[in-house]
DNA sequence: CGAATTATTGAAACATGTCAAGGATCGTGG
DNA sequence: CCACGATCCTTGACATGTTTCAATAATTCG
């Protein structure tokens, strides 16, 4: 946490959820925006939860590890989303940003009509969880590829032109592959003149219907 | 669908959720309880949404497809439960029973303090769906079943004696592996004398301390 | 009891992981 | 601005866990 200054006015780039994000701003009681630094923790397993986080720019990983210290990413929450949900009091993730980041908490007001709004966030949530499920479970690493490429241009609005603001090792880790299968892949894509890489956190697609057809 | 009666006296076997669910059924239009047949579709993909389906007895998978037939089971539901949340009009996934099951239909009540009583089994659901993608993306196929018998066995309330009331086939969609693969490991629980198999459908849990350090 | 379905088991194939080396990129300090 | 070290990424060769294919056994249902 390294700095607090006052975004209200700005705008959300946000995509589906733009017109839900804005009824839980006219309920909660919005404080003002935190700045992180590249890879810190917004919150750690174990914390008290409760407050919601609204990503206002860049980009926030929530993880999760093993005893042995395997990750398991569970989702990435771009510009516009929220995340921090629990249904206990604690969080069972942490939450990092994975580049430099700005996050609006958001406490609950008193007059308790947040929960009504909270809901259709809550379970957009889940609907990606469950769509990632279908990833992680039935895909082959080509395809797990693509349709992560394919939901970082949807959640971009950018058709062609994709930043990656996660390394390598994060892709993995939140599609259940190794680093070095992330490369092959993308490496694999580009020799089939499916994508571009431009510099090494930029995508370009130049065969959408290509990488569409990948997905299984 | 076959038989429509009212269970409304019946106790729920819930355990964590059960007071959540008393307070969902004090807002909702609970209707009577109806009893599918083993493998029955409950709703279908496309389907609209927006009632909720408790589980009254007996269990529920939700299924998704791949275009090529490729399933994955993102959850299973037993007595006690509720599913059928979307974020949208539509259902992503589709419902089957998995054997003799009884669902209890709940509409929205006019007066909608419903969301707040929903809102707590959305994010249990989440929640479970999260630890799942852990279970999908990092846990080898060991792992997947000690932490799929360990996550019934807390469920069932039984400590020792659990029932599989769903195949293997079942087994294996949920835990991304084959039927195959998911037979072969239970043989070696049973080998290694942590768990045995009187019938095809129940497991005995012989050493759950050892099954528990299997999970990763 | 017999047929159909479901489960088990084995052998071989394959996708991905592991290990290792080299190359690119980034940040820092001279 | 350049040089250096650290980090991150790429690529290759080999190992391995899981799948695939196939045959047999057990179970369920009529």
């Amino acid at each position: 946490m390294l700095i607090q200054t006052d975004f209200r006015q700005q705008a959300h780039p946000s995509r589906a959820d733009g017109f839900v994000v804005s009824a839980l701003l006219a309920h909660a009681r919005p404080c003002a925006v935190t700045l992180y630094a590249e890879n810190s923790v917004i919150y750690a397993q174990g914390d008290a939860a409760g407050p919601l986080y609204l990503v206002e720019f860049g980009a926030v990983r929530l993880c999760r590890l093993t005893a042995d210290g395997r990750r398991q990413i569970s989702a990435f929450h771009f510009a516009g989303e929220v995340f921090g949900f629990e249904f206990d009091a604690e969080h069972h993730h942490f939450a990092e940003s994975v580049d430099s980041a700005g996050i609006r908490l958001l406490r609950r007001a008193v007059d308790d009509h947040l929960a009504e709004s909270v809901l259709p966030l809550a379970l957009r949530n889940l609907s990606r969880a469950q769509d990632h499920l279908l990833v992680l479970g039935r895909q082959n690493a080509t395809e797990k590829i693509a349709a992560f490429l394919l939901d970082l241009a949807e959640r971009q609005d950018a058709d062609t032109l994709l930043s990656l603001p996660m390394q390598r090792t994060d892709i993995a880790d939140y599609l259940g592959l190794t680093f070095e299968t992330v490369s092959r892949i993308l490496r694999k894509l580009k020799d089939a003149r499916i994508i571009q890489l431009p510099t090494i956190k930029q995508v370009e697609v130049i065969n959408l219907p290509a990488l569409e057809r990948l997905c299984g």
